[in-house]
DNA sequence: CTGTTCGCTGTAACCGGTTTCAGGAAGACA
DNA sequence: TGTCTTCCTGAAACCGGTTACAGCGAACAG
């Protein structure tokens, strides 16, 4: 009987066992699909990303994961690795209601995604993404950008490069192109003219990233610093300097982004953000907005430069 | 209506068209929900793992993502880090239907969870653990522990520290036993005994690695060679030689087990196995089995040394 | 002693699909 | 024209929970 297991209260004592006794003999197990259908809501968010293409991503979903489980629901997983993936993912959801909202990592929305979930209006928050008309959790990734720009700055770095992801998406900037603005911003202020034959992009991937790199480095007047937009991309940039005999962090300095685990083993400097929080902060905005409440404003412990060899 | 979405070739073509019509007028998005119940599965697949604790399980996660969703099953994901979330998911399998199957990945079955599933008769196949009740995908970690041995035989090693998981830990890990195994009997084959004073114990982490390490190569006579049972363990075994002093591979050489990707990175001897390869195959098992169907048998790639500068 | 309230429990409708079944329309044949 | 198939479609039962509602006995007030 339902109102036993869900506790309501106004069940006797006697009569709850009872029936707690005749569910232990008969081994019955209730049917959470049934529950999901009478309730009008499947109880399970949607978490679409990249997975596999960055370990940043696997370390965001963990806080996902964390935060999910601990609110009841099941975490329904989509990944994102090929262009026919994304398609099939988003006609799935607009043809099939499966899960009460979307989480959705590291992916910047056409504009005809976001139209298509809107329409079947479905919550959405987007983490490491932005765009106008949806929830995100915020990275300051501009001021990221800074702090990185500036870290080279005070060492004395001038001509400072910049290897980041091409701009795929006309609407909803990527936080590659925010970290950007972030390092042109703390030129300016350092009076010093942003140079955009420095800048490269590519996919958002190491050999992309070395290939780019080795285009920067082997000029005569080659930057004496590069900013990578994340540590996968740095790691290309080690491999570039390596390749050509150049010494880290005399010939060149090379900062990253993220702090994922490998960069304390190669000993790279980065700009280090939450990512793990990241994650649980955007499920907890995605089930606050299911669940029709006002999410609580938790703040994101701020961005860091941490320093280490190659700088 | 439920003929024509599923093709069901007795509706007449202007029928078919007309309910498409409607279809597309309302904007109407069938309930998976529903449909779950009313078929009796709920389409789903689970998949329990230690995500977060090895790079290893990521990328065979990958295989099974793959796999699932080309299937048309949703993967639900549980995350176990800690003994007590592995009882919340264990507990939650037997109390409420909502999975037609469960991959266990990386998390050698106890033997009352095993009851519990049987009783449910949920299918269940193992990835990288083994129970002798219970459909698994092989990996010949004995072999694989040999071949490390031979590597290392061939050139020149006697004496062969070995790091790795403690057979007792919270989950009861084996594949590291197995390897472990497959070590002595190299060993043994050339004419060495083993020695068990060059073998240590720890947590699966690069952090328990390094003190081990540290502890196999303090001393005056110390092993030429330490074989870590997975990639993760190997790199905290140089973690160990770098603060020693020790020089790779001239004072100590280290091969590792896996091949994730920063084996690559760090240029780590590594023992490759096929991943995602497993993580695909244990996805195709439990699917076979959930739809009665016989699997058909799929060879796995052998295990293969890739040998990089850390011998 | 009757009428009202209260506390608990059994019943039935509902969620939204799938599937079975019965029956109407059209075509074949005598 | 009447009967028998054949083909298609509408209606209804079902999956297994949740929940609104009705009903029943006990307690209590008047």
């Amino acid at each position: 009987m339902s109102r036993v297991l869900n506790d309501v209260p106004v069940v006797r004592a006697e009569m709850r066992e009872r029936v707690r006794a005749a569910i232990g003999e008969l081994g019955y197990r209730p049917s959470s699909t049934a529950r999901s259908l009478s309730l009008g809501r499947p109880q399970a968010v949607g978490v679409v990303a990249p997975f596999f293409t960055s370990p940043s991503v696997v370390e965001r979903l963990r806080g996902v994961v964390e935060h999910v489980g601990e609110r009841g629901y099941d975490l329904v997983l989509y990944d994102i690795e090929t262009p026919a993936q994304r398609a099939d993912a988003f006609r799935d959801f607009a043809r099939r209601a499966r899960v009460d909202g979307l989480l959705v990592v590291s992916l910047p929305l056409l504009a005809d995604e976001v139209a298509a979930l809107r329409r079947e209006n479905l919550p959405v928050v987007l983490v490491d993404a932005e765009h106008p008309e949806v929830a995100h959790v915020a990275t300051d990734d501009v001021r990221g950008g800074e702090l990185a720009a500036e870290h080279l700055l005070a060492r004395g770095h001038r001509r400072i490069g910049f290897v980041g992801d091409v701009a795929a998406n006309p609407f909803g900037f990527t936080s590659s192109e925010r970290r950007r603005r972030g390092l042109r911003v703390a030129l300016e202020r350092a009076g010093i003219a942003p140079d955009a034959s420095l800048e490269r992009f590519g996919r958002h991937d190491r050999q992309d990233a070395r290939v780019l790199a080795a285009q920067l480095l082997r000029g005569e007047d080659r930057p004496t610093a590069v900013f990578a937009a994340s540590d996968t991309q740095a790691i290309g940039v080690l491999e570039a300097a390596r390749e050509l005999g150049l010494r880290v962090p005399e010939d060149v300095a090379v900062i990253g982004f993220d702090d994922i685990e490998v960069a304390s083993l190669l000993d790279l400097t980065t700009v280090r953000q939450p990512l793990r929080q990241s994650g649980a902060r955007g499920a907890e905005l995605l089930i606050a907005a299911i669940e029709g409440d006002a999410p609580r404003a938790a703040p994101i412990e701020p961005l860091t430069v941490i320093r280490r060899r190659t700088t």
